[in-house]
DNA sequence: GTGAAAGCGCTAACAA
DNA sequence: TTGTTAGCGCTTTCAC
């Protein structure tokens, strides 16, 4: 049942009401090929008259090239993918091109699916979180004439583009600072390692860092689902219980890291005597809390704007490492 | 100059290997209609041989409908797009339909620029933030074929259908809050309000209800750009230099009322005895504060979820008042 | 500078 | 149950 009703002026009523042909309009609304100047104000006031918007469906079906961008993101609650898109979206409707995104919430299968869907719209490119996908979702990245991007991470092998950084470096850099500023009983606060697989390098990285020091991981708290300032709080609380004698923790992002930071506030525990807190992302917040939190910034951003711009340009395959940055804080 | 070889198996050719017509292929990709198992399964099996994925842009073109979503929104840095997105999203792919959006950055001309863009795909709905759109908006939105879905707001006439709550019965239940609960001297710090004409709605019901009870506002900070943690703070710390005797701020939203609180934090200004704290969205990092904030929760992925629902349905025009929740933190 | 006509890949009658 | 066929609204040769 209908509520609105269904105007569907063609791009053939307006050739009729301008008295031009077809592919004149076409010509003229492209504004590619030649007309006559007094061709062209027929044409738009014949436009202008029946209100017509073009049909981008069936252009696309008759000249191919959707100017589509398919984003699978893992998650919008994590502010990375948020950010991403709006790097993305400012230079993609600067190029008339428009963004489609699905969320996968982590699950590979969800993203092959949704890969699939995506695929049937023909998009200029795909956009992924990651290295990580079924071989199914690869199989068919690998098939599709659209550009592919993986994002966000630079630890394994490109389908085509890879924007991002290495979040295996990130858990390194990360572990040696806290190294240098003297830290020895170093604890983890994460979220769920084995569906954010990058979060998941980074721990790796952090680790082996720390082992091969020779002052391996204290211990860990590991919080079931998605990070949060809620369970970083909760998760800092656990882990203090267990290891009461820790001097360093480093959280799986800023989030929980703001979430142990409140835990401390609250406990009276001293920052950074007692304990010092390391975060990961570099949010606007963490620079703004009364002792701005030690982290690394990632450029998320910037990821987003640099992937949608290879596929405007049709770049050639490559990948680019954008780094990130270490800032030091005032809770180490 | 491409860089990956385009393959284009179309249903034709599915067909073909399959030994039968199109519409049978056609009719068991869609499992609409009639065929038999054994039809089904050959047709399955030159799906697969070939890695058939099916074209949505002829598809919709032959068919209409394209199970396209338009979001037309203001902004991601603020966290009420993402969730109201998240909140669609998943009620969108259990129906099989695609979320496209674009960025307005609060700006009405581009937002205009950009409805024209969607509604050149034939989407089955827009969704936009609030009722305030130019004339070539409206008259667009008026004309075209597709659900129309303002969100966030309830406060103006719909063009179809509305989901949100009254943002200046929300400026008014704060007022009438921190007036019950004594406070006299109230400031505000806020963000652009012309161009976040929703925050404008909550602060002027806010400042009216202040004047009608006697008690006027009595200054205000205003921060030209968007809202953030940051300018929260930076606006406390100016408005209380002008007013050093406030007795409560109401801040455009829980960012700003964040960083009002980390300012009251770092300064040493006891909260709520010395200065109450009031914000609005109710986030969830605002719960986990050594102080919890005072604030009002909005239904943002509700309001995703329900306008999605509703062009699922093809729903008849209406507004769905999703109301708000007040919560007594501790920082009033 | 302009128009006629042939598709793009699919769906939806309509026959068979 | 299945195949044939006529579009969907546009772009793109190719004549003129």
């Amino acid at each position: 049942m209908d509520f609105k009703h269904q105007t569907t002026v063609t791009l053939a009523e307006v050739a009729a009401a301008a008295g031009v042909g077809e592919s004149t309009v076409s010509r003229v609304l492209r504004n590619h090929g030649s007309f006559s100047k007094k061709t062209r104000d027929r044409v738009m006031e014949a436009v202008e008259q029946l209100g017509y918007v073009p049909n981008r469906i069936a252009g696309t079906l008759a000249s191919a090239g959707s100017r589509l961008v398919a984003f699978v993101i893992p998650s919008l609650s994590n502010i990375v993918f948020p950010d991403v898109l709006r790097g993305a979206s400012s230079v993609l409707e600067e190029n008339q091109h428009q963004a489609v995104f699905s969320v996968t919430d982590y699950d590979p299968e969800r993203e092959e699916a949704l890969v699939a869907a995506m695929l049937a719209w023909r998009p200029t490119a795909v956009m992924l979180a990651g290295f990580e996908h079924t071989q199914g979702t690869l199989k068919m990245l690998r098939a599709t004439g659209c550009r592919v991007v993986e994002l966000l991470d630079l630890d394994g092998s490109p389908v085509d583009l890879a924007v991002g950084f290495s979040n295996a470096a990130a858990g390194r850099v990360s572990a040696e600072f806290l190294l240098k500023r003297g830290y020895r009983r170093i604890g983890y606060v994460g979220h769920d390692l084995e569906r954010d697989t990058r979060a998941g390098k980074r721990f790796g990285a952090f680790c082996e860092t720390l082992g091969s020091a020779g002052f391996p991981l204290a211990d860990r708290e590991i919080h079931v689902g998605a990070s949060s300032v809620e369970s970083g709080r909760l998760g800092l609380e656990r882990l203090l219980a267990r290891q009461p004698d820790l001097d360093a923790v480093y959280f799986s992002n800023d989030d929980m890291a703001l979430g142990g930071y409140f835990h401390c506030l609250a406990r009276g525990i001293s920052i950074p005597s007692q304990l010092a807190i390391f975060g990961y992302n570099g949010l606007d917040i963490g620079r703004v809390t009364p002792q701005p939190l030690s982290t690394i910034r990632t450029p998320r951003v910037s990821t987003g704007r640099v992937a949608a711009e290879l596929v405007v340009a049709n770049a050639p395959p490559q990948v680019i490492d954008l780094g990130f940055e270490l800032i030091e804080g005032a809770t180490t």
